[in-house]
DNA sequence: TGCCAGGCCCTCTTTAGGGCCTT
């Protein structure tokens, strides 16, 4: 399947909380980057991938409409306060438009990516389609970075010994790059990252098999109407 | 009232329980 894609939209979400707090969406990035870019990536003098220099960005803030647990607003430097000093809209049909038309312009298929993307980000931002009647087409697939990097390490060592927080987003970048990530829990900073560490294991991630991926009609809402937090 | 995900993986397991990972 990975053959077939042609653009890989590397996506993150902050929100105002986990799932048991019935999340709102509080910021939201997508960068697109072309299979080429990942499948042959530039190189730095020391052997490491470089960000790729062609991807399409687009990164926006959201007025969630809904209280920050104190820990979202801790990590994420966003609250209520400063989305509404700052005038942001809320998840409206405009942003859905903007998001349609990002991912329409991109080469298809396309395949969005985010770590934890199966249970975390992907069901999110379903339930805040789901909200204002629209969805994505059930056809776009989708890739769980976490899942997969899981998986690859699996067949590298079929008795790992894990530690915790092995598979965090920061750690799998330090162990590629031997550096801390920078700008973590701004939504653009965890998608960069992300593109890096995928960078990082690229060829061995494009050649897993199509069981990796999930399409957008199997990803189901985080929550519902009638589930939301009374 | 109080609590709330979830599929996968590990182990002090398999007649089960808890951690991971995302804000």
């Amino acid at each position: 399947m990975a053959n077939s894609i042609k653009t890989f939209v590397f996506l993150d979400l902050e929100a105002t909380g986990l799932n048991q707090d019935a999340p709102r969406i509080t910021e939201l990035c997508l960068v697109a980057v072309h299979l080429s870019s990942l499948a042959n990536p530039v190189m730095d003098d020391s052997g490491k991938p470089q960000l790729p220099r062609v991807l399409d960005k687009l990164c926006l803030c959201v007025d969630p409409d809904k209280p920050f647990t104190e820990g979202a607003s801790k990590i994420t430097g966003l609250n209520n306060d400063n989305l509404c000093t700052n005038e942001k809209t809320r998840f409206d049909q405009r942003l859905i438009k903007l998001l349609s038309e990002f991912l329409d312009r991109q080469a298809q298929p396309v395949c969005l990516v985010a770590h934890n993307g199966f249970y975390y980000d992907f069901p999110l931002l379903k339930t805040e389609l789901k909200q204002q009647n629209e969805d994505f087409p059930s056809s776009l697939l989708c890739l769980d970075s976490l899942s997969a990097l899981r998986n690859l390490d699996k067949m590298h060592n079929p008795q790992p010994n894990y530690g915790r927080g092995y598979h965090t987003l920061p750690q799998l970048y330090r162990r590629c790059f031997d550096k801390d990530p920078v700008d973590s829990h701004y939504a653009e900073g965890d998608v960069l990252t992300l593109i890096m560490v995928f960078l990082c294991k690229a060829t061995e991630l494009l050649e897993m098999g199509t069981s990796i991926y999930k399409r957008w009609g199997e990803i189901k809402p985080m929550y519902g109407q009638g589930q939301e937090e009374i």
